[in-house]
DNA sequence: CCTAAGGGTTCCTCCAACTGGAAGGTCAAG
DNA sequence: CTTGACCTTCCAGTTGGAGGAACCCTTAGG
């Protein structure tokens, strides 16, 4: 199998799936020819690597969820750590986004958005001393 | 002013300021020393940029806030346009996140989190053609 | 035989928006 | 004079690849 297969299967890019070699995440072997050569074993992990990062996990992430999926010994604990860490993480993202969103949609709101140049944005972001204003309809 | 007070006026690291300064965002003047002097136009751009900054605007989306900002004859409606396709992008992102949350916060339920191997989120990372389930169970 | 296509390979640069650190100049105080 | 805080420049690294150049391999067709 060469990797433009392992491309479509995966659904990974090619350059990705390189990349993902050069970092030491996979180490497919070579033909003679020098074309990487992948077996199940390979797609199989890029297909978890692919599912882990649209989950939101980093590339160290998924190094060590590999890791502890490879191994047989391992305690679910280890792996639920990791996954609730990230969680944390997610959740704060989404509550920086929301906060950033409704000052943003407030803003957004009462700008009259014609010919004129009076912009409450801009006079906002020109003096406000920035504390992401809640409520003041 | 230096660039130490103005950092601490704005908050912004004094890093990020001579970083604004070379991609052009501002153009302090210099001392004889070589030292870059700050006046309160440049303070008050800073804070504009800031804020904008915090609200997640691109550092080329501030530079078109900028410019508008110091235009007179700007119309509103092109800010607002800005502003406007930025909200978008954020809601976006926030829907992007909430469903990587439903996932990873099935899945971190479901797993038991002790010293046995067995973990529903490897498994899932393992074999699921991955579409973010729903709900079940 | 040559050619063209559609793989593959390496290597290098670039993106955003900074951050960190090294090496060195400047300034005010003791 | 020395110390320490501040300033300067420049270089490298971060994350997760994307884009492209230059070149090799393979196959089909004429």
């Amino acid at each position: 199998m060469n990797i433009g297969d392992v491309a479509a299967l995966t659904g990974l890019p090619a350059k990705t799936i390189r990349y993902y070699e050069e970092i030491g995440l996979i180490t497919p072997r070579r033909d003679t020819n020098g074309y990487r050569r992948f077996g199940e074993g390979e797609v199989h992990k890029l297909g978890f690597i692919g599912r882990a990062r649209s989950l939101g996990f980093s590339i160290e992430e998924c190094r060590t969820l590999l890791a502890l999926y490879e191994d047989r010994n391992r305690a679910s604990a280890d792996v639920k750590r990791i996954a609730q860490g990230h969680l944390e993480l997610v959740d704060a993202k989404i509550a920086e986004l929301k906060a950033m969103r409704a000052t943003l949609g407030h803003l957004v709101e009462s700008c009259a958005g014609d010919h004129r140049p009076d912009c409450p944005i801009l006079e906002d972001l020109a003096v406000r001393p920035h504390k992401p204003q809640e409520e003041r309809g």
